[in-house]
DNA sequence: TTGAAAGCGGTACCAT
DNA sequence: ATGGTACCGCTTTCAA
């Protein structure tokens, strides 16, 4: 920067106001912008986060970002941060407690503006580490009952019961679900759960649960659930899976034996992914705005942000939840 | 730091060895964590970035994470760069050469370590940064005729052709190709030009080409790129598709005219993706270790930079191509 | 093994 | 509108 303040015969001091935008006369402008592109100045970004004491950075964690649910969420939230000059340093937990930790911890060290977080589990340590940051933080993808600070997200349960209603409407009764077999995906599980809950509200009898593959199961532990659930038990009438990933393998694999779908058994997904529009048969299922998540994620990440400013230096927690909403997209299958 | 410091009754320079993992005594080193512990002391990394002249960034630019191609390979990389302790800076340039530019531009004020690109097509400002950054890049997913410095990837020319020679292979002489209809994504306006190439060379006739929609073209453009195949050629015996997306989606639109595949037409995709193993029928396409491109890519990456550490401390330019393996997978569609 | 001082490359603040 | 100076929090270097 001092070549480039020499070069253009200014100060330091000036060439940095040139840059950040502010105050500078025309000429001053052009001649410092005009030394900057002769020696191919890049400003170094770590002097000055350290310098002024903020980041560009914004932390953002999701399970996964080969999921194309939460790399929309990712799109979303770029869409609305990247114009206001923050940069996104995205992590993947690949659905590890720990591994989020792990990368909440490293992420801290970069000095993150506010963070995302996908879910409403974590560490106690990721916890305390988010607390004594005292950035905005907000969690993604879920209604937490104690949020950290914000949240934008829907409670999986009551999205699974709207399901499992759904099919109860179409005359269904002995309905069974599909799911992974881990313990990590909680978004996963509380579809379980609501699935669980709403049979026995219902009456619908013991519930039929096929659990295989490693959470977020995908397209192919599909059709092994569905041979599975055919096995155990025959006369299922429709079947609701975590995904529209595995309700997709599942309705392959009925295709493979010749078993009507929706004629002989229906099928459910979850997530309203592409592929539910347009294979054959198109899937019914629950469909979430995942960028529309990422959308308010940023702006509820803006909004904190900007409040900051406003009042004290530091944030002050708030527990705003934004609620997504969801709904049952009837299709072919179901 | 300075806090930790006299807490743990040492200097700050004795906590920043601690923290680097560098001589101390077990006593000391006992103290300083005890004392890092209780205050919840984060380094800044920021500061240590600026001090040292070394940050622990690699920038990595794809086209869109959304798709599980680049997915893939960014999960290659993160496997062999985070045990390293580097730290992934992820941007998605919308198959956008200024994106592109403008993300590497951002991305050199963080003084990243190395660099990783997607593609041979840059715009000349891209290279210029680049070449007077002076780190190690890799270009990924191509086989540049004049690399930047480092590439990890195979010809999508000569890929395309393979399937091309396989279809004809298969008895088919009358072949279709359905690509997007954009000149961004320039992988596959090579496999578009590896079609026509071999269409040619084996005397297969005109090519029927049908390009629709932006690209990459995704599942939902398979189906009305193969009504219009099938509109204007209707005596066509075998498509090869773009991707594997599209040609789910063009086989899903033959179930519902009721033409068997492979029976009445073959339809063969490319990328071997998850979708060509378990939809029915399972689609025969070219394979491509897309995570391997990842691993590869990092693995040149981090032989660069540890010579770079050995010789002089700039990387000299050393055109290092890997080529990495590709073939036809063949399944039922083709 | 440990400590003191200098300085990395910017920005905040105050003065001009 | 512009410049001077201190300083951000850490690591390097050299000395003890």
């Amino acid at each position: 920067m001092s070549d480039v303040a020499s070069l253009a015969g200014v100060s330091k001091m000036t060439v940095s106001r040139v840059l950040a935008g502010r105050s500078a006369s025309e000429s001053t402008r052009a001649r410092v912008q005009r030394a900057i592109d002769e020696l191919g100045y890049v400003a170094d970004a770590a002097a000055g986060a350290l310098s002024s004491g903020r980041s560009s950075f914004v932390a953002v964690l999701v399970p996964s970002m080969s999921s194309s649910n939460f790399s929309d969420t990712v799109s979303g939230l770029t869409a609305v941060l990247e114009p206001q000059g923050l940069e996104l340093l995205i992590g993947d937990t690949d659905y590890s407690l720990e591994r989020e930790e792990r990368l909440v911890r490293q992420m801290l060290r970069h000095q993150p503006r506010c963070i995302a977080l996908t879910g409403a589990q974590h560490t106690e340590a990721t916890r305390t580490l988010l607390a004594r940051s005292g950035v905005p933080v907000v969690e993604m993808w879920d209604q937490p009952a104690h949020p950290i600070d914000m949240s934008v997200g829907f409670s999986n349960v009551s999205a699974a019961r709207e399901m499992v209603r759904y099919l109860a409407g179409k005359g269904h009764r002995r309905i069974g679900f599909i799911g992974g077999a881990s313990e990590l995906d909680w978004r996963g599980l509380d579809r379980l759960k609501g699935y669980q809950m709403e049979m026995k509200a219902l009456g619908l009898g013991e519930p039929r649960v096929v659990r295989l593959g490693d959470s977020p199961i995908t397209m192919s532990h599909g059709a092994p659930a569905m041979t599975e659930l055919l096995e155990r038990w025959p006369d299922t009438e429709a079947v609701m899976c975590v995904s529209d990933l595995s309700a997709f393998g599942a309705i392959m694999e009925c295709q493979r034996r010749g078993i009507a779908v929706p004629g002989k058994i229906a099928v459910a997904g979850f997530g309203n992914f592409e592929i539910a529009a347009c294979c054959h048969p198109t899937i019914t299922t629950v469909s979430v705005d995942a960028y529309g998540i990422g959308r308010r994620a940023g702006d509820a990440l803006l909004a904190a942000l900007a409040d900051e400013e406003g009042e004290s230096a530091t944030h002050t927690r708030r527990t705003v939840k934004t609620r997504i909403h969801y709904g049952v997209v009837e299709r072919e299958s179901a």
